[in-house]
DNA sequence: CATATTTTTTACCATTTGGTAAAGACACGA
DNA sequence: TCGTGTCTTTACCAAATGGTAAAAAATATG
Protein backbone atom coordinates (compact mmCIF):
# COMPACT_ATOMS: atom_id res chain seq x y z
CA UNK A 1 0.00 0.00 0.00
CA UNK A 2 2.31 2.77 -1.13
CA UNK A 3 -0.61 5.14 -0.86
CA UNK A 4 -0.78 5.14 2.87
CA UNK A 5 2.83 4.23 3.57
CA UNK A 6 4.08 6.60 6.22
CA UNK A 7 7.58 7.13 4.81
CA UNK A 8 10.17 6.13 2.29
CA UNK A 9 8.79 6.15 -1.20
CA UNK A 10 11.04 4.67 -3.82
CA UNK A 11 12.13 6.75 -6.80
CA UNK A 12 9.71 4.90 -9.02
CA UNK A 13 6.89 5.46 -6.61
CA UNK A 14 7.57 9.16 -6.39
CA UNK A 15 7.91 9.55 -10.13
CA UNK A 16 4.78 7.57 -10.92
CA UNK A 17 2.62 9.16 -8.27
CA UNK A 18 3.71 12.51 -9.61
CA UNK A 19 2.92 11.53 -13.19
CA UNK A 20 -0.49 10.30 -12.15
CA UNK A 21 -1.28 13.47 -10.23
CA UNK A 22 -0.18 15.65 -13.11
CA UNK A 23 -2.32 13.73 -15.57
CA UNK A 24 -5.22 13.75 -13.15
CA UNK A 25 -4.92 17.51 -12.73
CA UNK A 26 -5.28 17.83 -16.49
CA UNK A 27 -8.30 15.59 -16.68
CA UNK A 28 -10.12 16.67 -13.53
CA UNK A 29 -9.68 20.36 -14.28
CA UNK A 30 -11.00 19.87 -17.77
CA UNK A 31 -14.01 17.66 -17.02
CA UNK A 32 -14.76 17.90 -13.31
CA UNK A 33 -14.75 15.00 -10.91
CA UNK A 34 -17.49 12.92 -12.43
CA UNK A 35 -16.61 13.90 -15.96
CA UNK A 36 -13.12 12.52 -15.54
CA UNK A 37 -12.51 8.81 -16.03
CA UNK A 38 -9.72 6.59 -14.87
CA UNK A 39 -9.12 5.58 -18.45
CA UNK A 40 -8.51 9.21 -19.39
CA UNK A 41 -6.10 9.62 -16.52
CA UNK A 42 -4.40 6.39 -17.49
CA UNK A 43 -4.04 7.51 -21.09
CA UNK A 44 -2.79 10.96 -20.10
CA UNK A 45 -0.20 9.53 -17.76
CA UNK A 46 0.90 6.78 -20.12
CA UNK A 47 0.13 4.09 -17.58
CA UNK A 48 -2.41 1.29 -17.41
CA UNK A 49 -5.51 1.67 -15.31
CA UNK A 50 -4.67 -1.16 -12.89
CA UNK A 51 -1.25 0.30 -12.47
CA UNK A 52 -2.77 3.59 -11.44
CA UNK A 53 -4.87 1.74 -8.91
CA UNK A 54 -1.69 0.22 -7.58
CA UNK A 55 -0.56 3.70 -6.56
CA UNK A 56 -3.89 5.13 -5.45
CA UNK A 57 -6.78 3.48 -3.69
CA UNK A 58 -9.25 4.74 -6.23
CA UNK A 59 -10.50 7.65 -8.25
CA UNK A 60 -11.59 9.63 -5.23
CA UNK A 61 -8.22 9.15 -3.51
CA UNK A 62 -6.51 10.75 -6.50
CA UNK A 63 -8.86 13.68 -6.38
CA UNK A 64 -8.41 14.16 -2.66
CA UNK A 65 -4.63 13.85 -2.95
CA UNK A 66 -4.67 16.53 -5.63
CA UNK A 67 -6.81 18.95 -3.68
CA UNK A 68 -4.88 18.48 -0.46
CA UNK A 69 -1.53 18.90 -2.13
CA UNK A 70 -2.67 22.01 -3.95
CA UNK A 71 -4.44 23.65 -1.06
CA UNK A 72 -1.26 24.78 0.65
CA UNK A 73 0.33 26.22 -2.49
CA UNK A 74 -2.90 27.85 -3.39
CA UNK A 75 -3.26 29.58 -0.06
CA UNK A 76 0.34 30.73 0.06
CA UNK A 77 -0.21 34.22 -1.37
CA UNK A 78 -2.80 34.86 1.30
CA UNK A 79 -0.32 34.19 4.08
CA UNK A 80 1.95 37.01 3.19
CA UNK A 81 -0.17 40.04 4.00
CA UNK A 82 1.67 41.98 6.66
CA UNK A 83 -0.19 44.18 9.12
CA UNK A 84 2.95 46.24 9.58
CA UNK A 85 3.32 47.07 5.90
CA UNK A 86 1.66 49.72 3.79
CA UNK A 87 -2.02 48.78 3.32
CA UNK A 88 -2.29 49.72 -0.32
CA UNK A 89 0.87 48.02 -1.44
CA UNK A 90 0.18 44.97 0.69
CA UNK A 91 -3.23 44.47 -0.87
CA UNK A 92 -2.08 45.32 -4.38
CA UNK A 93 0.79 42.90 -3.94
CA UNK A 94 -1.71 40.27 -3.01
CA UNK A 95 -3.78 41.08 -6.09
CA UNK A 96 -0.71 40.74 -8.29
CA UNK A 97 0.27 37.43 -6.77
CA UNK A 98 -3.20 36.09 -7.34
CA UNK A 99 -3.24 37.29 -10.93
CA UNK A 100 0.10 35.63 -11.48
CA UNK A 101 -1.23 32.38 -10.06
CA UNK A 102 -4.22 32.46 -12.37
CA UNK A 103 -1.87 32.97 -15.27
CA UNK A 104 0.63 30.33 -14.27
CA UNK A 105 -1.69 27.69 -12.82
CA UNK A 106 -5.02 27.77 -14.63
CA UNK A 107 -5.50 24.03 -14.22
CA UNK A 108 -5.29 24.29 -10.48
CA UNK A 109 -7.69 27.20 -10.49
CA UNK A 110 -10.23 25.31 -12.55
CA UNK A 111 -9.86 22.21 -10.42
CA UNK A 112 -10.94 24.23 -7.41
CA UNK A 113 -13.58 26.08 -9.34
CA UNK A 114 -15.18 22.85 -10.50
CA UNK A 115 -15.22 21.56 -6.97
CA UNK A 116 -16.67 24.72 -5.49
CA UNK A 117 -19.35 25.26 -8.10
CA UNK A 118 -20.67 21.81 -7.48
CA UNK A 119 -21.01 22.57 -3.81
CA UNK A 120 -17.53 21.56 -2.63
CA UNK A 121 -18.77 18.07 -1.71
CA UNK A 122 -15.26 16.77 -1.10
CA UNK A 123 -13.55 19.96 -0.01
CA UNK A 124 -15.85 21.72 2.40
CA UNK A 125 -14.03 20.40 5.50
CA UNK A 126 -10.72 21.61 4.10
CA UNK A 127 -12.21 25.02 3.45
CA UNK A 128 -13.48 25.27 7.01
CA UNK A 129 -10.22 24.15 8.51
CA UNK A 130 -7.60 25.76 6.28
CA UNK A 131 -9.17 28.60 4.35
CA UNK A 132 -11.55 30.10 6.86
CA UNK A 133 -8.96 31.00 9.54
CA UNK A 134 -6.67 32.56 6.98
CA UNK A 135 -9.57 34.49 5.55
CA UNK A 136 -10.63 35.74 8.96
CA UNK A 137 -7.10 36.75 9.87
CA UNK A 138 -6.73 38.77 6.71
CA UNK A 139 -10.10 40.40 7.18
CA UNK A 140 -9.02 41.42 10.65
CA UNK A 141 -5.84 43.00 9.35
CA UNK A 142 -7.73 44.96 6.73
CA UNK A 143 -10.29 46.06 9.32
CA UNK A 144 -7.45 47.36 11.50
CA UNK A 145 -6.14 49.39 8.61
CA UNK A 146 -9.57 50.82 8.01
CA UNK A 147 -10.05 51.64 11.69
CA UNK A 148 -6.67 53.35 11.68
CA UNK A 149 -7.84 55.49 8.78
CA UNK A 150 -5.24 54.06 6.47
CA UNK A 151 -7.82 52.72 4.04
CA UNK A 152 -11.21 53.98 2.92
CA UNK A 153 -14.21 52.41 4.61
CA UNK A 154 -15.08 49.18 2.87
CA UNK A 155 -16.12 45.67 3.70
CA UNK A 156 -12.99 43.52 4.19
CA UNK A 157 -14.77 40.24 3.55
CA UNK A 158 -16.27 41.40 0.31
CA UNK A 159 -13.06 43.10 -0.70
CA UNK A 160 -11.24 39.78 -0.57
CA UNK A 161 -14.13 38.13 -2.39
CA UNK A 162 -13.76 40.73 -5.11
CA UNK A 163 -10.09 40.03 -5.47
CA UNK A 164 -10.69 36.33 -5.78
CA UNK A 165 -13.60 36.78 -8.16
CA UNK A 166 -11.68 38.99 -10.53
CA UNK A 167 -8.35 37.23 -10.52
CA UNK A 168 -9.74 33.74 -10.83
CA UNK A 169 -12.19 34.76 -13.50
CA UNK A 170 -9.43 34.97 -16.07
CA UNK A 171 -8.37 31.38 -15.41
CA UNK A 172 -11.71 29.75 -14.72
CA UNK A 173 -13.68 31.35 -17.52
CA UNK A 174 -10.85 31.38 -20.01
CA UNK A 175 -13.05 29.86 -22.70
CA UNK A 176 -15.39 32.85 -22.50
CA UNK A 177 -12.56 35.35 -22.29
CA UNK A 178 -11.04 33.80 -25.41
CA UNK A 179 -14.28 34.23 -27.32
CA UNK A 180 -14.78 37.83 -26.30
CA UNK A 181 -11.19 39.07 -26.40
CA UNK A 182 -9.46 36.81 -28.85
CA UNK A 183 -5.92 36.78 -29.94
CA UNK A 184 -4.19 39.45 -27.97
CA UNK A 185 -0.69 38.49 -27.00
CA UNK A 186 -0.64 41.18 -24.35
CA UNK A 187 -3.99 40.04 -23.06
CA UNK A 188 -2.57 39.18 -19.68
CA UNK A 189 -0.77 42.48 -19.37
CA UNK A 190 -3.96 44.38 -20.05
CA UNK A 191 -5.89 42.23 -17.62
CA UNK A 192 -3.22 42.82 -15.02
CA UNK A 193 -3.21 46.54 -15.60
CA UNK A 194 -6.97 46.71 -15.38
CA UNK A 195 -7.32 44.69 -12.22
CA UNK A 196 -4.52 46.31 -10.28
CA UNK A 197 -5.58 49.73 -11.52
CA UNK A 198 -9.10 49.06 -10.43
CA UNK A 199 -8.12 48.08 -6.91
CA UNK A 200 -5.65 50.92 -6.66
CA UNK A 201 -8.42 53.35 -7.45
CA UNK A 202 -10.68 51.70 -4.93
CA UNK A 203 -8.09 51.67 -2.16
CA UNK A 204 -6.87 55.21 -2.67
CA UNK A 205 -10.22 56.88 -3.21
CA UNK A 206 -11.26 59.58 -0.78
CA UNK A 207 -13.64 58.14 1.74
CA UNK A 208 -16.98 59.89 1.54
CA UNK A 209 -17.63 58.88 5.10
CA UNK B 1 -41.31 13.61 -32.38
CA UNK B 2 -42.62 16.37 -30.14
CA UNK B 3 -39.05 17.54 -29.76
CA UNK B 4 -38.68 18.84 -33.26
CA UNK B 5 -42.33 19.52 -33.97
CA UNK B 6 -42.54 22.98 -35.45
CA UNK B 7 -45.71 24.14 -33.69
CA UNK B 8 -48.65 23.26 -31.55
CA UNK B 9 -47.61 21.51 -28.38
CA UNK B 10 -50.41 20.04 -26.34
CA UNK B 11 -50.91 21.15 -22.75
CA UNK B 12 -49.38 17.92 -21.51
CA UNK B 13 -46.38 18.33 -23.74
CA UNK B 14 -45.79 21.85 -22.58
CA UNK B 15 -46.19 20.96 -18.94
CA UNK B 16 -43.95 17.91 -19.13
CA UNK B 17 -41.24 19.52 -21.19
CA UNK B 18 -41.22 22.32 -18.67
CA UNK B 19 -41.02 19.92 -15.75
CA UNK B 20 -38.15 18.07 -17.37
CA UNK B 21 -36.23 21.24 -18.10
CA UNK B 22 -36.70 22.48 -14.55
CA UNK B 23 -35.49 19.20 -13.09
CA UNK B 24 -32.60 19.12 -15.54
CA UNK B 25 -31.59 22.64 -14.55
CA UNK B 26 -31.39 21.45 -10.98
CA UNK B 27 -29.31 18.42 -11.80
CA UNK B 28 -27.04 19.89 -14.47
CA UNK B 29 -26.26 22.97 -12.41
CA UNK B 30 -25.39 20.81 -9.41
CA UNK B 31 -23.28 18.17 -11.11
CA UNK B 32 -22.24 19.48 -14.52
CA UNK B 33 -23.08 17.83 -17.80
CA UNK B 34 -21.31 14.54 -17.32
CA UNK B 35 -22.03 14.41 -13.62
CA UNK B 36 -25.74 14.53 -14.28
CA UNK B 37 -27.61 11.35 -15.14
CA UNK B 38 -30.90 10.78 -16.83
CA UNK B 39 -32.01 8.80 -13.81
CA UNK B 40 -31.43 11.82 -11.58
CA UNK B 41 -33.39 14.03 -13.95
CA UNK B 42 -36.12 11.42 -14.08
CA UNK B 43 -36.31 11.23 -10.30
CA UNK B 44 -36.27 15.00 -9.91
CA UNK B 45 -39.03 15.47 -12.42
CA UNK B 46 -41.13 12.60 -11.12
CA UNK B 47 -41.15 10.92 -14.51
CA UNK B 48 -39.72 7.71 -15.85
CA UNK B 49 -36.52 7.76 -17.88
CA UNK B 50 -38.11 6.43 -21.08
CA UNK B 51 -40.83 9.00 -20.71
CA UNK B 52 -38.22 11.72 -20.60
CA UNK B 53 -36.73 10.32 -23.76
CA UNK B 54 -40.13 10.56 -25.31
CA UNK B 55 -39.96 14.33 -24.96
CA UNK B 56 -36.28 14.86 -25.71
CA UNK B 57 -34.01 13.07 -28.13
CA UNK B 58 -31.42 12.43 -25.47
CA UNK B 59 -29.38 13.81 -22.65
CA UNK B 60 -27.51 16.26 -24.83
CA UNK B 61 -30.73 17.57 -26.36
CA UNK B 62 -31.98 18.48 -22.90
CA UNK B 63 -28.78 20.29 -22.11
CA UNK B 64 -28.82 22.19 -25.38
CA UNK B 65 -32.48 23.08 -24.96
CA UNK B 66 -31.71 24.44 -21.50
CA UNK B 67 -28.76 26.52 -22.60
CA UNK B 68 -30.53 27.90 -25.64
CA UNK B 69 -33.64 28.80 -23.71
CA UNK B 70 -31.63 30.47 -20.98
CA UNK B 71 -29.23 32.34 -23.20
CA UNK B 72 -31.74 34.99 -24.18
CA UNK B 73 -32.96 35.66 -20.64
CA UNK B 74 -29.42 35.67 -19.43
CA UNK B 75 -28.31 38.26 -21.93
CA UNK B 76 -31.29 40.50 -21.39
CA UNK B 77 -29.70 42.84 -18.83
CA UNK B 78 -26.90 43.50 -21.27
CA UNK B 79 -29.27 44.73 -23.93
CA UNK B 80 -30.55 47.62 -21.95
CA UNK B 81 -27.50 49.84 -21.74
CA UNK B 82 -28.41 53.11 -23.38
CA UNK B 83 -25.77 55.29 -24.99
CA UNK B 84 -28.03 58.30 -24.47
CA UNK B 85 -28.31 57.80 -20.74
CA UNK B 86 -26.00 58.81 -17.92
CA UNK B 87 -22.90 56.61 -18.07
CA UNK B 88 -22.55 56.03 -14.35
CA UNK B 89 -26.16 55.18 -13.71
CA UNK B 90 -26.39 53.08 -16.86
CA UNK B 91 -23.44 50.95 -15.79
CA UNK B 92 -24.46 50.80 -12.14
CA UNK B 93 -27.95 49.82 -13.24
CA UNK B 94 -26.41 47.00 -15.21
CA UNK B 95 -24.39 45.92 -12.18
CA UNK B 96 -27.50 45.86 -10.06
CA UNK B 97 -29.45 43.86 -12.60
CA UNK B 98 -26.66 41.32 -12.79
CA UNK B 99 -26.46 41.06 -9.01
CA UNK B 100 -30.18 40.52 -8.90
CA UNK B 101 -29.92 37.77 -11.47
CA UNK B 102 -27.24 36.01 -9.48
CA UNK B 103 -29.45 36.18 -6.43
CA UNK B 104 -32.61 35.09 -8.15
CA UNK B 105 -31.22 32.55 -10.62
CA UNK B 106 -28.17 30.84 -9.11
CA UNK B 107 -28.94 27.56 -10.87
CA UNK B 108 -28.83 29.22 -14.25
CA UNK B 109 -25.59 30.96 -13.34
CA UNK B 110 -23.97 27.71 -12.28
CA UNK B 111 -25.22 25.89 -15.35
CA UNK B 112 -23.34 28.39 -17.50
CA UNK B 113 -20.35 28.41 -15.20
CA UNK B 114 -20.01 24.64 -15.40
CA UNK B 115 -20.18 24.78 -19.16
CA UNK B 116 -17.66 27.60 -19.49
CA UNK B 117 -15.12 26.21 -17.03
CA UNK B 118 -15.02 22.99 -18.93
CA UNK B 119 -14.20 24.85 -22.11
CA UNK B 120 -17.74 25.58 -23.35
CA UNK B 121 -17.70 22.46 -25.54
CA UNK B 122 -21.37 22.73 -26.33
CA UNK B 123 -21.85 26.46 -26.10
CA UNK B 124 -18.93 28.09 -27.86
CA UNK B 125 -20.88 28.66 -31.09
CA UNK B 126 -23.70 30.32 -29.14
CA UNK B 127 -21.20 32.56 -27.41
CA UNK B 128 -19.68 33.62 -30.71
CA UNK B 129 -23.03 34.28 -32.29
CA UNK B 130 -25.10 35.76 -29.48
CA UNK B 131 -22.80 37.02 -26.76
CA UNK B 132 -19.88 38.43 -28.71
CA UNK B 133 -21.85 41.03 -30.71
CA UNK B 134 -23.66 42.24 -27.61
CA UNK B 135 -20.38 42.44 -25.77
CA UNK B 136 -18.75 44.40 -28.56
CA UNK B 137 -21.68 46.78 -28.82
CA UNK B 138 -21.56 47.55 -25.12
CA UNK B 139 -17.82 48.01 -25.19
CA UNK B 140 -18.27 50.50 -28.00
CA UNK B 141 -20.84 52.47 -26.01
CA UNK B 142 -18.56 52.61 -22.99
CA UNK B 143 -15.64 53.64 -25.17
CA UNK B 144 -17.74 56.50 -26.55
CA UNK B 145 -18.50 57.67 -23.03
CA UNK B 146 -14.82 57.58 -22.19
CA UNK B 147 -13.87 59.45 -25.35
CA UNK B 148 -16.48 62.06 -24.49
CA UNK B 149 -14.84 62.48 -21.10
CA UNK B 150 -17.91 61.28 -19.29
CA UNK B 151 -16.09 58.36 -17.67
CA UNK B 152 -12.55 57.92 -16.40
CA UNK B 153 -10.15 56.17 -18.73
CA UNK B 154 -10.51 52.43 -18.34
CA UNK B 155 -10.63 49.33 -20.46
CA UNK B 156 -14.26 48.68 -21.48
CA UNK B 157 -13.72 45.00 -22.18
CA UNK B 158 -12.12 44.34 -18.84
CA UNK B 159 -14.65 46.53 -17.08
CA UNK B 160 -17.45 44.29 -18.30
CA UNK B 161 -15.39 41.24 -17.38
CA UNK B 162 -15.05 42.63 -13.89
CA UNK B 163 -18.76 43.13 -13.55
CA UNK B 164 -19.43 39.59 -14.64
CA UNK B 165 -16.71 38.15 -12.46
CA UNK B 166 -17.91 39.86 -9.31
CA UNK B 167 -21.63 39.47 -9.75
CA UNK B 168 -21.51 35.83 -10.82
CA UNK B 169 -19.04 34.95 -8.13
CA UNK B 170 -21.73 35.13 -5.49
CA UNK B 171 -23.88 32.60 -7.31
CA UNK B 172 -21.24 30.31 -8.77
CA UNK B 173 -19.03 30.02 -5.71
CA UNK B 174 -21.83 30.10 -3.21
CA UNK B 175 -20.44 27.09 -1.37
CA UNK B 176 -17.26 28.99 -0.64
CA UNK B 177 -19.06 32.17 0.26
CA UNK B 178 -21.19 30.22 2.69
CA UNK B 179 -18.13 28.80 4.42
CA UNK B 180 -16.40 32.15 4.73
CA UNK B 181 -19.37 34.38 5.50
CA UNK B 182 -21.90 32.11 7.09
CA UNK B 183 -25.33 32.87 8.35
CA UNK B 184 -25.95 36.48 7.57
CA UNK B 185 -29.49 37.17 6.54
CA UNK B 186 -28.50 40.47 5.05
CA UNK B 187 -25.62 38.84 3.22
CA UNK B 188 -27.02 39.78 -0.15
CA UNK B 189 -27.60 43.36 0.87
CA UNK B 190 -24.01 43.71 1.98
CA UNK B 191 -22.75 42.06 -1.19
CA UNK B 192 -24.90 44.40 -3.21
CA UNK B 193 -23.71 47.45 -1.34
CA UNK B 194 -20.10 46.42 -1.73
CA UNK B 195 -20.26 45.68 -5.43
CA UNK B 196 -22.23 48.73 -6.45
CA UNK B 197 -20.16 50.90 -4.14
CA UNK B 198 -17.00 49.54 -5.64
CA UNK B 199 -18.05 50.27 -9.20
CA UNK B 200 -19.41 53.66 -8.26
CA UNK B 201 -16.05 54.59 -6.81
CA UNK B 202 -14.31 53.30 -9.88
CA UNK B 203 -16.57 55.12 -12.31
CA UNK B 204 -16.59 58.43 -10.49
CA UNK B 205 -12.91 58.59 -9.57
CA UNK B 206 -10.89 61.49 -10.93
CA UNK B 207 -8.93 60.32 -13.91
CA UNK B 208 -5.23 60.67 -13.23
CA UNK B 209 -4.72 60.82 -16.94
C1' DC C 1 23.12 -16.50 -9.12
C1' DA C 2 18.97 -17.29 -6.37
C1' DT C 3 15.51 -15.39 -3.75
C1' DA C 4 12.34 -11.96 -2.16
C1' DT C 5 10.05 -7.76 -3.25
C1' DT C 6 8.18 -4.32 -6.04
C1' DT C 7 6.00 -2.99 -10.32
C1' DT C 8 3.24 -3.90 -14.47
C1' DT C 9 0.23 -6.40 -17.39
C1' DT C 10 -3.59 -9.45 -18.84
C1' DA C 11 -7.97 -10.92 -18.28
C1' DC C 12 -11.92 -10.18 -15.97
C1' DC C 13 -16.28 -8.45 -13.27
C1' DA C 14 -20.35 -5.82 -11.37
C1' DT C 15 -22.63 -1.61 -11.71
C1' DT C 16 -24.07 2.36 -13.88
C1' DT C 17 -25.69 4.75 -17.69
C1' DG C 18 -27.74 6.41 -22.04
C1' DG C 19 -30.89 4.53 -24.82
C1' DT C 20 -34.63 1.27 -27.21
C1' DA C 21 -38.73 -1.87 -28.30
C1' DA C 22 -43.00 -2.84 -27.55
C1' DA C 23 -46.94 -3.34 -24.96
C1' DG C 24 -50.37 -0.77 -22.08
C1' DA C 25 -53.03 3.08 -20.43
C1' DC C 26 -55.33 7.20 -21.57
C1' DA C 27 -57.95 10.88 -24.08
C1' DC C 28 -61.30 11.99 -27.29
C1' DG C 29 -64.06 12.50 -31.36
C1' DA C 30 -67.37 9.86 -34.38
C1' DT D 1 -68.67 1.91 -27.86
C1' DC D 2 -65.15 1.79 -30.86
C1' DG D 3 -61.01 3.30 -32.93
C1' DT D 4 -57.10 6.45 -33.35
C1' DG D 5 -53.56 9.02 -31.89
C1' DT D 6 -51.07 10.59 -27.55
C1' DC D 7 -48.70 9.49 -23.47
C1' DT D 8 -46.50 6.10 -20.04
C1' DT D 9 -44.67 1.97 -18.38
C1' DT D 10 -42.18 -2.52 -18.35
C1' DA D 11 -38.52 -5.04 -19.71
C1' DC D 12 -34.54 -4.89 -21.80
C1' DC D 13 -29.58 -3.90 -23.98
C1' DA D 14 -24.78 -2.46 -25.24
C1' DA D 15 -21.18 0.38 -23.87
C1' DA D 16 -18.63 2.62 -20.41
C1' DT D 17 -16.66 2.73 -16.01
C1' DG D 18 -14.54 1.87 -11.42
C1' DG D 19 -12.37 -1.76 -9.72
C1' DT D 20 -10.09 -6.73 -8.79
C1' DA D 21 -7.29 -11.21 -9.13
C1' DA D 22 -3.48 -13.16 -10.32
C1' DA D 23 0.22 -14.04 -13.13
C1' DA D 24 4.30 -12.11 -15.35
C1' DA D 25 8.06 -8.97 -15.52
C1' DA D 26 11.33 -6.15 -13.49
C1' DT D 27 14.16 -4.83 -9.64
C1' DA D 28 16.53 -5.16 -5.58
C1' DT D 29 19.02 -8.01 -2.02
C1' DG D 30 21.49 -11.79 0.05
Amino acid sequence: MPDTAPRKMSRIQQRNRHRILDAALDVFSKHGYRGATLDQIAAASGMSKPNILYYFEGKEAIHVALLSALMSEWLAPLETMDAQGDPVSEILGYVERKMEMSRAYPRESRLFANEIIQGAPRMKPHLERDLKPLFDANCAVIQEWIDAGRLPTLDPQHLIMSIWAMTQHYADFEAQVQVLMPGDDDSWDRANAHVTGMFRTLLTSNTAD
